[in-house]
RNA sequence: GCGUCGGUGGCGGAGUGGUCAAUCGCAACAGACUGUAAAUCUGUCGCCCUAUGGGCUACGUAGGUUCGAAUCCUACCCGACGCA
């Protein structure tokens, strides 16, 4: 993998390019997720035609199923799920969040208004805490929104940490997992994406300091151990080192300088934050991270957020908000969100957008995609889906053109009066 | 014509004397969704109000029994089925 770096503006947003094996990845880019090496609801071909450069895939889950060694027989997770562009895996750090977070009751990792630290919902995570009490049967898992079922539950965690890995339960069908450092990396070699990521543990948005404090040790600790398994391995792939700290600048800077000072190739910020301050957050961050190197932003996607991001220097951002949102009847339009379900669209045989050249609105009406949405065909899914990673793409080049023409700014102001 | 069963909120369909403005599902409406346990989840869903409470109108229609009825009785209207 090689950054070119463009051009940096005054403010700090950058423009520039990855070249990977896999072609050329034009940043700032958006990185839409697939999972389980697929877009749900969406192939691959129609995803490129959309605009999309560069994909995101999971460690966790492909290790679950179908297993890295089926993918590497496939040829790798390239030739498996049919996609020749440049990807990227998770190492399934964020899985210690999203899985450990049923206790969360829903918490989002983006809090938007002043969480209340209710520390006593993840004691259960903490290093030492009993052993297997603490992961529950697949059958008694709740989902966000279950609160009471998760609150009554004795723990109400899929995942145990120590120092070593992560213990975790399958939410396929309850079978218990670990995943270390080394491990993680050894998935990633197998499934063969452009650019792997270090393991690390996301905390959640309510983890006072003093866990944070206990969780970057460990992060820190495994960085260093999946830098060294990676360059055990050998192999063309980038490995990104991983930024954490939650929603404390003190522990930011320190995560940043600790991670910057190792031999990655470029670095993700990841973990939670306070929606007002994402871009405070990224920008101290940045302040300490090589500009040589290209920094990812790690699941950010709301659209103000892109843009706080990439005006603190961000290169490339994660999201799995064009798909879910679009599968759940939501697309994004240049005056906001549109929902597709409203029985108000039933006669309104205009595309989503007028202007708008993606696949979607140059074949179907609003009304149709009502339709869809309200008869739950799954062609809604799809198509509603395509528009928004066709929006996000476009998003993104508007975004590279500014930065080139040297108004940014100017763009953003716009785009997010007309937007919001 | 006789008989049987049945008529409940936009629809389907519970409930068969009090805790019923009425379970539940659908539809409708609103909201959520940020390294995907998510083709998902949450809320509202008779009308009105000085609204974690109060009032009004409601279970085919009209009467009746009862302290009290969607629930029991009578008549009528309508529907399905059976027998003629």
């Amino acid at each position: 993998m090689k950054f070119k770096l463009e051009k940096t503006t005054k403010t700090g947003a950058r423009v520039g390019q990855i070249t990977t094996a896999h072609g050329v990845i034009e940043t700032p880019a958006f990185v839409p997720v697939a999972t389980q090496a697929a877009f749900k609801g969406v192939p691959p071909e129609a995803a490129k035609a959309a605009g999309t450069q560069v994909i995101f895939a999971n460690t966790f889950h492909l290790h679950l199923s179908p297993g890295e060694k089926v993918v590497k027989a496939a040829g790798g997770v390239h030739k498996f799920m049919n996609w020749s562009g440049p990807i990227m895996t998770d190492s399934g750090g964020f899985q210690v969040f999203s899985l450990g977070a049923a206790y969360g009751q829903g918490v989002s990792k983006v809090a938007t208004s002043k969480p209340e630290a209710d520390f006593r919902r993840f004691t259960h995570l903490l290093a030492g805490s009993d052993a297997d009490e603490n992961l529950l049967p697949v059958s008694s898992l709740g989902r966000a929104g279950d609160a009471e079922k998760n609150i009554s539950s004795p723990s109400g965690s899929l995942v145990k940490i120590d120092d070593d890995g992560v213990d975790f339960r399958s939410p396929r069908d309850g079978s218990l997992h670990r995943l270390t450092p080394e491990s993680s990396i050894a998935i990633q070699h197998d499934l063969g994406a452009d650019i792997i990521l270090a393991f690390d543990e996301c905390t959640t948005p309510q983890a006072p300091h003093e866990y944070q404090v206990e969780a970057l040790r460990r992060t820190d600790a495994w960085a260093k151990r999946s830098l060294a398994e990676h360059e055990r391995l050998g192999g063309e792939q980038a490995l990104y080192g991983i930024v954490q700290g939650g929603r404390f600048p003190d522990l930011r800077t320190a995560s940043a300088r600790a991670t910057a000072a190792l031999n990655f190739a470029g670095f993700a910020i990841g973990g939670s934050f306070n929606k007002e301050d994402i871009g405070a957050v990224v920008e101290l961050v940045n302040a300490e991270l090589p500009p040589d190197r290209p920094r990812h932003l790690l699941g950010i996607g709301e659209i103000e957020d892109i843009f706080a991001g990439v005006a603190a220097g961000v290169d490339t951002l994660d999201c799995v908000t064009p798909t879910r949102l679009g599968r759940h009847g939501t697309v994004e339009t240049k005056a906001g969100r549109l929902n597709l379900i409203s029985s108000k669209l039933a006669s309104d045989f205009a595309p989503i957008e007028a202007d708008c050249q993606c696949h979607t609105c140059q074949n179907y009406s609003r009304a149709y995609l009502s339709h869809l949405c309200r008869s739950r065909e799954m062609l809604s899914t799809t198509l509603a889906s395509i528009h928004n990673l066709h929006f996000y793409a476009e998003l993104m080049k508007g975004i590279r053109q500014a930065i080139r023409d040297d108004r940014f700014t100017d763009f953003q102001t716009d785009f997010l009066e007309s937007y919001l």
